[in-house]
RNA sequence: GCGCGUGUAGCUCAGUCGGUAGUAGCGCCAGAUUGUGGUUCUGGAUGUCGUGGGUUCGAAUCCCACCACGCGCCCCA
């Protein structure tokens, strides 16, 4: 037998209708702030990535899916879509176009990792964009975005993680501060800290050894190396966030793996996920597009949800049945009953309910397929009912069966 | 990529010291007189024991490899 291929699933129903759940609500704030959709390939050129996301991070030095194309050019599935967004934004000269350009996307990223719960290796992410302003303002304004789509969804006390990352004046500084510390004291932290003070320091502060945390909690923070204009930028965003009502966590620790980050980063993490308890990251990247070989800057902001990690944290108290719950269960006797019920089925969808069709000739049997259904009604169209002009609606869970006009029914379903 | 663990019916699992798979639970299918489900009762179907090798008279059981999943590491959504 052929099977889905490592790291990859199907979602089937029920479970889809969650997806859906979580994308339309996606869809109605994102619209809110007016965010529009940006739909890019999920292939691009090798070097977008190599580039946009940095050759030496893990993500490009080992985890893409990489091939060459017929001509030679170098082809990757994308890992990660803010790098295309940029790209987009360049070759259409997006920058002429009046107001900040707010983008949102939804759709499937690849990664060669070694799978595990909540690490798939074809994942989807949500994620927005804001691209053109420096400004604070707009660094709060996602973050409010960000929260707002979580908690639309139906996630429970998400945790918002903040920090800021620096700028090409400051963070250097810090980077070779930290390293020198280092070297007084790796030689008493574990052997991949050890590794890392020399390779990259600043994942030493990401290390969870339990022993480490103390010399961890003595390094250098990157909140006092800002410049004055990282600085004061952070002071403002974090000003906005609390006239929001937004709960935030500063965690100076926190460093994000893609080499474009500047400034403001943040993440959002959610308990019972197991390892991978991060939901959302995200962060400023102003030198981006300069990066990618832009002649205009357009400095941004963005972040990307983990989908799949998303329906994980609410499917526990969002059931999915219930999102695909089937209104009617509409059963006809007899062939004229069957024609008769085949334009009224047509009526109650029109009225905006879920109606199935009973293929069954034995009401007992069509009604024991009404139950495993989990049918809100069961509605009998028969000789007697078309004789009287009424239709006979059995309410499933209460075991109550009425008799309806037309108009009465289809009112009961909103029409 | 590394370490540990798991893999038997659609699902959850039992299976002794290696002796040729279970009346198991749930689900599924069919019945218990003619237009009414859920509870109950009766009957039934379904397995390359993850895959491929090896040891053995004999392997679900022991050994090896591979695959998939889970947990952790690395890293990240």
């Amino acid at each position: 037998m052929i099977k889905a291929i490592r790291g990859t699933r199907d979602i089937l129903p029920p479970a889809s209708s969650l997806w859906n759940h979580v994308e339309a609500a996606t869809r109605k704030v994102c619209h809110g702030f007016h965010y529009q959709e940006i739909r890019t390939p999920i292939f691009e050129e090798t070097a977008l990535f190599a580039r946009g996301v940095g050759a030496e991070t893990d993500i490009v030095s080992k985890e893409m899916y990489t091939w060459d194309d017929r001509d030679g050019t170098s082809i990757t599935l994308r890992p990660e879509n803010t790098a295309s967004v940029i790209r987009a934004y360049i070759e259409h000269r997006l920058d002429q176009i009046p107001g900040l350009k707010k983008l949102y996307y939804i759709g499937p990223m690849f990664r060669r990792e070694r799978p595990q719960k909540g690490r798939y290796r074809q994942f989807s992410q949500i994620g927005a964009e804001c691209i053109g302003s420096e400004s604070p303002v707009v660094d709060a304004e996602i973050i409010e975005l960000a929260l707002d789509i979580l908690q639309s969804c139906g996630v429970q006390n998400p945790h918002l993680l903040l920090n800021s990352v620096g700028c090409p004046a400051c963070r250097p500084q810090f980077i070779e501060a930290l390293r020198e510390r280092l070297q007084s004291v790796k030689h008493t932290m574990c052997a991949d800290c050890q590794r890392r003070a020399d390779t990259n320091a600043l994942r030493v502060l990401d290390c969870k050894v339990p022993e480490d945390q103390n010399i961890i909690d003595s390094l250098p923070s990157i909140q006092d190396h800002l410049c004055e204009a990282c600085s004061k930028h952070f002071a403002t965003v974090r000003t906005l966030l609390e006239a929001l009502g937004i709960d935030y966590e500063i965690r100076s620790r926190l460093v994000r793996g893609l080499d474009y980050y500047t400034r403001t980063t943040f993440e959002v993490t959610h308990g019972a996920l197991g390892a991978q308890n991060s939901i959302l990251g995200g962060g400023r990247y102003d030198g981006l597009a300069e990066s990618l070989g832009s002649r205009v800057p357009a400095p941004g902001i963005g972040f990307s949800i983990g989908e799949d990690r998303l329906v994980m944290a609410i499917e526990e108290h969002v059931k999915a049945e219930d999102l695909a719950r089937l209104d009617v269960f509409l059963i006809a006797m007899g062939d004229a009953a069957l024609h008769h019920a085949a334009l009224l089925a047509r009526e109650l969808r029109a009225a905006g309910a879920s109606v199935e069709l009973s293929a069954d000739h034995k009401v007992k049997r069509a009604m024991e397929t009404a139950n495993k259904l989990n049918a809100k009604y069961a509605l009998i169209l028969g000789d007697n009912e078309i004789a009287a002009g009424v239709y006979a609606l059995k309410d499933m869970a209460a075991g109550t069966q009425e008799s309806l006009s037309k108009e009465a029914l289809l009112a009961r379903f909103g029409a």
